[in-house]
RNA sequence: GCGGGCGUAGUUCAAUGGUAGAACGUCAGCCUUCCAAGCUGAAUAUGCCGGUUCGAUCCCGGUCGCCCGCUCCA
């Protein structure tokens, strides 16, 4: 049978039963940010708990037979500034975007360039037109262009400019002998003395462009700044010299303490660091229900190493993040396992592959849950310049030997990885009365058990709540009396909790509980006292399953 | 941010220029010895702001949010 997984149906359980909810919901909601609710709170601390313990409380064994080595590092969110400047996101992340009203289509405004006529001459040129281009685009294909817009169409007499430039341009060079031409012809014929006179005369140039896409002047807009770094203030004086930004990727934390871990924890290269943490981008677009919010929380490893064994510490990585992912319930062959094209790389990457995961909106494609990538010794090489302090690391068994280690880096989301989680889990079953089931590994599952007296008389309750409060100390655990069983069972299913202990008349006699398995809906029994060694069992078979694998 | 679609209980849906119904869910009670049974009862909704109108959930505008496409992206 053939499972149709809805994103609708998944965010509609999600809220009706407590995983997610929208932030500021009785306010109507705001755009890219997202509440977890009891059960998805669980759900969410099971998935990062299991990877802060695979990564830094049981590190794997390395191909030398030994455990690896990994500290946890949690640094601050909002970090000196100039941080940001060194990892590029100052640069990187404040793009000038402009929309074109007609094509529709949004543009960098600093990759396009404008033409502008070297000279006017009103019998050639008619009303003064600017055709803007793409940077990118080949002369022959400008030439072309221009000639089908009926202007010049050589193109040696036309100056370019940037068409971020054009406002600072009209303004501050309008007696320049070059500037002035075009602009000054165009005053003349619209009766206008001065440039500088007019308030909006960068609009007035902006009128007479010819967007990329079109054939019509004054389709583009003006450019806009979109700043995918969030930003505050730190004190309470607002101004551009104390503004700070909140980290937009919690790596750059853990190469911000890179000295600091080595010179106070003991750890030697090959090493790593991990983080757990939110981080925080202004989306454009958020967008697909958690997938891409502007508050979101990542999971992060630096693994230092040297440059020379790169290949093999990146071949090992891949590989423990398969492990990992399959034994939380997200099966290998849903994954999709992209080597990023050389051309797609970010430029201090040599080598990148991204865990791809085909949610119910991918349509055919999938998306993106962890990045894996080689940076080289980028970041440590930029904060070491920005921060004018020395980072290298001292090869303590050639002390002569400094250098700045290889990082490899498994980066991975936990809010996709929830939401990865609860995609694989929803499974539509009719034949059951919920009709749904969440089929969480039981490790993952954000209820462990839930302890049922058959019903609410007689002597079942007690023994529950004895059973209940037993369970609660190693095992997060629902004790629900009230109504009908077979309603209850529904519940536990939709909410994914693997194990149903009901207390019947038999209990009190023999002390035996039915063990009621989610999946299957088989029944057993069990002694009351063995229930904790069965849950015990049962938690341990994830991590089992992934020694079984090495 | 642009274009298109949409916004009614917790969920899924009805209905109307004259103040809203159902199913399921939730809660309470009865019943009940293993899968949302049955019976009784209860609570809960027109996203928000403004305009037109005697009167707006319905028409108009704005805003917020959701979905699809563009763009962007962990």
């Amino acid at each position: 049978m053939t499972q149709i997984k809805d994103m609708k149906d998944i965010v509609a359980l999600c809220k009706r039963r407590g995983f997610i909810f929208a932030a500021s919901d009785i306010y109507g909601g705001i755009n890219g940010f997202w509440d977890f609710g009891p059960l998805g709170t669980e759900l969410k601390n099971n998935l990062r708990d299991r990877w802060w313990k695979d990564m830094v409380l049981c590190p794997p064994i390395g191909p030398d037979g030994t455990p690896v080595e990994i500290v946890g590092v949690d640094s601050a969110i909002i970090q000196n500034p100039k941080c940001w400047e060194a990892s590029g996101h100052v640069g990187g992340f404040n793009d000038p975007m402009v929309d074109c009203k007609e094509s529709k289509k949004r543009y960098r405004a600093d990759h396009l360039i404008v033409y502008l006529p070297k000279s006017y001459d009103p019998e050639m040129d008619g009303a003064l037109l600017f055709p803007c281009f793409d940077k990118d685009e080949t002369p022959e294909d400008v030439e072309k262009r221009l000639k089908k817009l009926n202007l010049r169409s050589d193109i040696s007499q036309y100056e370019v400019i940037s068409f971020v430039d054009i406002k600072t341009w009209a303004y501050t060079n309008p007696n320049d002998d070059y500037g002035i031409s075009h602009p000054k012809n165009y005053c003349e014929q619209y009766k206008i003395d001065e440039l500088v006179r007019i308030p909006d005369s960068h609009k007035i140039l902006r009128d007479r462009i010819i967007g990329p896409d079109t054939k019509t002047v004054g389709t583009l807009g003006e450019p806009r700044m979109f700043n995918m770094m969030f930003h505050s203030y730190a004190g309470a004086a607002a101004g551009e010299e104390n503004k700070v930004y909140l980290r937009p990727e919690t790596c750059a934390g853990i190469f911000l303490n890179f000295k600091n871990v080595v010179d106070s924890s003991r750890v030697k290269v090959p090493f790593g660091i991990a983080q757990i943490g939110k981080a925080f981008r202004n989306e454009v677009t958020p967008r697909n229900f958690i997938f891409r919010s502007r508050e979101f929380e990542q999971m992060e490893l630096e693994w230092f190493c040297e440059e020379k064994d790169v290949p093999m510490w990146f071949d090992f990585w891949v590989e423990q993040r398969k492990r990992f992912w399959e034994s939380v319930g997200v099966p290998l062959n849903k994954l999709h396992f992209l080597d990023v094209p050389k051309e797609e790389l970010a430029h201090y990457s040599s080598r990148t592959i991204d865990f791809e995961y085909q949610f119910p909106f991918s349509g055919e494609g999938y998306d993106e849950l962890e990045g894996i990538a080689h940076r080289g010794n980028f970041d440590l090489t930029q904060h070491q310049e920005f921060s004018k302090t020395k980072l290298e690391y001292m090869d303590p068994q050639d002390p002569k030997n400094r250098y700045l280690p290889h990082v490899i880096e498994p980066s991975s989301g936990l809010t996709r990885g929830v939401l990865a989680l609860l995609s694989e889990a929803y499974t539509v079953d009719d034949s059951r009365p919920s009709g749904v089931y969440m089929n969480f590994t039981p490790e993952m599952a954000p209820k462990k058990a839930a302890i049922l007296p058959l019903t609410a008389k007689d002597d079942h309750v007690p023994l529950a709540q004895k059973l209940y409060l037993e369970l609660r100390e190693e095992f997060v655990v629902d004790l629900d009396i009230k109504q009908n069983i077979g309603k209850r069972y529904a519940r536990q299913d939709e909410i994914g909790t693997p194990y149903c202990f009901t207390i019947d008349n038999d209990t009190i006699n023999d002390q035996t509980v039915t063990v009621r398995e989610r999946n299957t809906m088989a029944q057993e029994r069990i002694h009351m006292d063995k229930v904790k060694e069965f849950l015990h069992e049962k938690m341990r078979a994830g991590a089992s399953a992934l020694k079984k694998a090495a």
